[in-house]
DNA sequence: TGTCCATCTGGCACTCGGTGTCAATCAGGC
DNA sequence: GCCTGATTGACACCGAGTGCCAGATGGACA
């Protein structure tokens, strides 16, 4: 590890806080680059030398857990079907990066209620879907390039949209109730099983 | 029908025209919005009076079409369930804003080819997800307001996913295969039975 | 230690999407 | 013919994001 990678790794996580920071407290419509690059001492120009995007500050490494999620899913047992090993991997990986509960339940919010946020996050999941998908084909015992078999996209991108509709229902209900449990009634609600 | 609302229809399917022929051309990206409103004859500005974003001259109508998506819930068996309901409304609302087969498809291939569109044609099914829901609801006899309840919510949300699934296959597969089929064999695969 | 190279940085100019404002225009009712 | 209200174009402005270039900085090597 240089010292060229550990000071960008410092300067990474300083922008990260600050600018998380401003997002919480001002909005993050309200938070402009400018903002973010005064307050974390760096110009504009290497802000997004950092970050692609503005959003990405927020919704950064959830293409990194998309590749957890992925191996997760490789080591579930090789006859349990779909659905359930789907599901048994998302329960795998749970949010470490937030420190408190509270703070995920504010980010979480704030990904729900900032329309381009919401976007972003669902093209997150997309991705997610890109990964998952060929695992669940190979299990299916599916021609990986037949495009008329929808049956593994099908699936995966339900099982990732119950996990979106739970944690939109979390941040409604103020992180009173655990995420699993909400991602496991709508999982059930959509696939029978009770 | 006043001269006024009769000019500004004109002008509107006149942008529409104008700029579907550019983004089928050049690229959705490659257009600019001066591109659109010189070939259209228009001011840039107005063309802001028309269309919010440039994403809505190509999705503009699918809020519309979420409230007839909605009425044809209404009308189902009330005794039907809930899953079957949702399939039998999106059946019965068909795509009649392209003219032919082959502009549907290059529009549908437009769409997930292009990542904003893509996740503005998302943020519209979300919409439609907040219409259809409250009628879900109701048939499943759950309080309208408990946001720990969210079977609604998943159904209705995976239901639409199998569609925006079934979608891209459909664009995938050139259109070789009719768009319905491909969306029974997607809720069909997520909702269990054959 | 001094030199050379790669990388990082800041600053500038630019594009593009989108918004606020204002004066000019134009249809329609009196 | 005149007033009212909607529409239009033009201009200025903002914020996100990119390309480019000169200069600073750390690392490797002589």
């Amino acid at each position: 590890m240089s010292l060229w990678s550990r000071t960008r790794n410092a300067v990474y996580g300083e922008i990260t806080r600050t600018a998380m920071e401003l997002f919480l407290t001002r909005g993050f419509d309200a938070t402009t680059i400018d903002d973010i690059a005064a307050a974390a001492g760096i110009s504009r120009r290497s802000f997004f030398r950092y970050f692609g995007t503005k959003e990405d500050v927020v919704l950064g490494d959830l293409a990194a857990r998309g590749e957890l999620i992925r191996q997760a899913l490789e080591v579930r047992p090789a006859d349990e079907d779909p659905w359930t090993a789907l599901c048994a991997a998302l329960h795998s990986v749970k949010d470490a990066a937030y420190e408190t509960n509270e703070e995920m339940l504010a980010v979480f919010k704030m990904i729900h209620q900032t329309p381009s946020l919401r976007a972003r996050s669902i093209e997150k999941h997309l991705q997610w879907q890109a990964m998952l998908t060929p695992e669940i084909r190979r299990r299916l015992g599916a021609d990986p390039d037949d495009p008329l078999d929808v049956r593994a996209e099908a699936l995966v991108a339900s099982v990732l949209t119950c996990l979106d509709v739970a944690g939109e229902a979390w941040g409604r209900a103020g992180g009173r109730v655990p995420l699993e449990d909400l991602f496991d009634a709508a999982a059930a609600a959509v696939h029978g099983r009770p």
